[in-house]
DNA sequence: TTCTTATTCAACCTTTTGGTTAAGAATACG
DNA sequence: CGTATTCTTAACCAAAAGGTTGAATAAGAA
């Protein structure tokens, strides 16, 4: 659970990736068109979108020699639970999110292999 | 605003800094018994806790020889605007979504100098 | 088949990240 | 004063991240 966080956030720490999402969210593209606005290699955007996709944010499906990216936002829900029940900010499933704190926090006070308890 | 977003999924993608601000959820906490329950030197904790003042999670006061944690939840609002737009999942405001969403993409239509757009 | 287009893979490079230990600096205590 | 205690800094290290180029693969087009 922890380890899928770890890949969410991590995904969207980067501008080029959250970029690619936003544009994701208006249509599907294929792989080229999902470069062409950024100023680096279609190598380096296909490293972005497999990110994208182990983080479970997107799906990539081939269709002869396209390769059609689409947004998956269901992946957002579990950090978008764990921030609400943070920030408090809307209504938010506090029970969801105590499961989440339980589970966090259960990985801590082991306190042996706090940081890479398998998913 | 995009390096805000930038520094504070960064901050949340490691699970000992999540397990950090759970702990400080509850209560407000000097640096040792932050460290406490994890299994890393001081020293680490001690980047960990720099890691999320930066990115204004936490904010951090220096009273007497302690220097006490304190949760800053509100800088969660800005990327939980941002999660909720993509999964609208809850109730969120669009405007604040769109407005989000216009400064991502105008990043990246400008085309060079994508990435390392200034604040 | 040959050519072009679409995408990934491999090898490489540089910077960042997350950890260590050991040495400081600052503050309280006896 | 001297001595703990608290916390950060410095130097170092290994691994991961983010980029490059060039070759390889796959599939449509001619």
């Amino acid at each position: 659970m922890t380890a899928k966080l770890d890949a969410i956030f991590a995904a969207l720490a980067d501008p080029t990736r959250r970029a690619i999402l936003a544009m994701l969210l208006e249509d599907d593209m294929a792989v080229t068109d999902v470069a062409e606005p950024f100023a680096m290699s279609l190598a380096a955007i296909s490293k972005h979108l497999a990110v994208l996709e182990r983080a479970g944010l997107i799906a990539q499906e081939k269709r002869g020699r396209l390769k059609w990216c689409k947004l998956d936002p269901v992946a957002l829900q579990t950090p978008s639970v764990w921030m609400q029940g943070f920030g408090q900010f809307d209504p938010v499933n506090l029970d969801d999110f105590e499961r989440f704190l339980a589970a966090e926090i259960s990985g801590v006070s082991s306190d042996a292999d706090l940081v890479n308890e398998g998913d």
